[in-house]
DNA sequence: CGCTATTTTGACAGCCGTCAATGAACGTGG
DNA sequence: CCACGTTCATTGACGGCTGTCAAAATAGCG
């Protein structure tokens, strides 16, 4: 979709893929990563708050998000937005489109992002062939579940300070396990906005929380970067242990 | 779990069940029904508030819900309660228990219930030797997935009425599909606790909302039945149109 | 260096929560 | 049939968390 100059990472060949470890259609079989390649039909680079997909398209393709962030998101009748998720190197964007024509959401990048692209019923074929790839599957499918119940409990029964906490801590765990995290600082694109549109407040609010989080000493955010300085006050603000808020773990010992 | 006299249905044999039609092992293959009888352990009869499922628990069994309401829920720490869906005649009580030995949420019997009790080892051998299975089991998760990123949504960016609103006409659309539903009537188990909890309101504030509905003349309820009287200003108050709520139905071109 | 987006700050408002009291509904047992 | 207890619904007063609005300061970017 475009040969931009671009600060996000080229997709190479799947044989040296580093998100392998974390993506859907991964298996231990010899020659897995040469097949996937055969798979992908193609990469595209997309500039920040390009379209990835529109709420209601059909499409027949499927991506793999490869570097950068993207946002999956609703938009309501009088121009509110819902963030349902933050998409992050590996993630699939989004598994529902191997099973529906469309989908009730739209995602979009939120940094220059890159992605893979895989025909979407060539995929289905791929991964229904193969018992390995549909626990997969359906055990990606039940996590993305349960993060969006854990969300739900979020927005309805934790105060803001607590859902920041928690978002960060989150992003944290979730950036630790793909390797984007040194010494507790990780790149942090999230504006206000997007925090407070995942979040159910305002971006003047969260600025609000921010600070007084930030003036107790527990994170630093500044110049898109954000560290963590005190964790263990941070969990217990959000009310949790640390491998809580992980829920790409393979989690609560999966069959 | 208990013989006891029993205002709910107790379940027969799958070939003459009511709810087959909406249940997640039903296929078209002749003697599917008898396939899945054989599969069936047992049934059991709960009283209402009793346990089906806690939050951590490691069980090898899957139950269907086979008549009755329960309600799945989180505990947070400090005892306030997130509801997370509620479940009605012909849900999988709940299906990431087919996925995972442990479960991060509770469930419990909202009335008298009855339930069909599978093993669970069984069950995912069944549902993955059939690839019509497999299809439905993944559109299941997808629809669960789907429903709490509704419920995000509802959360995050809607006002107390709209929310209410949408969960009544929610219910009602999903009982219809049960023919439960008679005369824009239905059955209402459901207390202002179980509305706030679900809803992150009050039940205080729950209440308050209900009776400005009832004083608008929009819906009726009393004696633990719900009547809707004007179907299209609820709907106008919820945002959507009525196929947006039926969360259930096929929906969105499933391939 | 000027434009734009974003953050910060303050004043104020409102939705919804909290607390408490009253009353209704319901089930139970005498 | 009535007394009683429990749960639930209703109502009012009050408070607070978060939203709204607006302006100023800052940062980012070409």
């Amino acid at each position: 979709m475009a040969e931009l100059p671009s600060p996000c990472r080229i997709p190479g060949p799947c044989e040296t893929c580093p998100v392998w470890p974390s993506v859907l259609y991964a298996t231990d079989a010899p020659g897995a990563r040469a097949e996937v390649m055969r798979l992908r039909k193609e990469y595209r680079l997309l500039r920040a708050r390009g379209n990835i997909y529109r709420a209601g398209d059909v499409t027949e393709e499927i991506f793999t998000l490869y570097d950068g962030w993207a946002v999956r998101y609703t938009l309501l009748p009088d121009g509110q937005r819902q963030i349902l998720s933050f998409l992050l190197p590996g993630d699939p964007i989004s598994l529902p489109m191997l099973l529906f024509d469309r989908l009730p959401f739209s995602v979009q990048a939120l940094t220059d992002v890159s992605l893979c692209v895989f025909d979407k019923v060539a995929m289905a074929a791929y991964l229904h062939a193969r018992p390995a790839c549909v626990r997969r599957l359906e055990a990606f499918l039940a996590r993305e579940a349960a993060a969006a119940e854990e969300r739900v409990t979020d927005l309805g029964r934790r105060s803001a300070e607590e859902r920041v906490a928690r978002l960060v801590l989150q992003l944290f765990a979730r950036l630790r396990r793909r390797n984007a995290v040194r010494d507790r600082s990780f790149a942090f694109p999230l504006r206000h906005r997007h925090i407070a549109d995942a979040l159910g407040l305002t971006a003047v609010h969260v600025g609000r929380v921010l600070n007084r989080l930030r003036g107790e000493g527990l994170l630093l955010l500044e110049r898109g970067s954000l560290t963590i300085l005190d964790q263990r006050t941070l969990l217990k603000i959000a009310g949790a242990r640390e491998i809580d808020l992980d829920w790409e773990q393979p989690y609560l010992g999966s069959i």
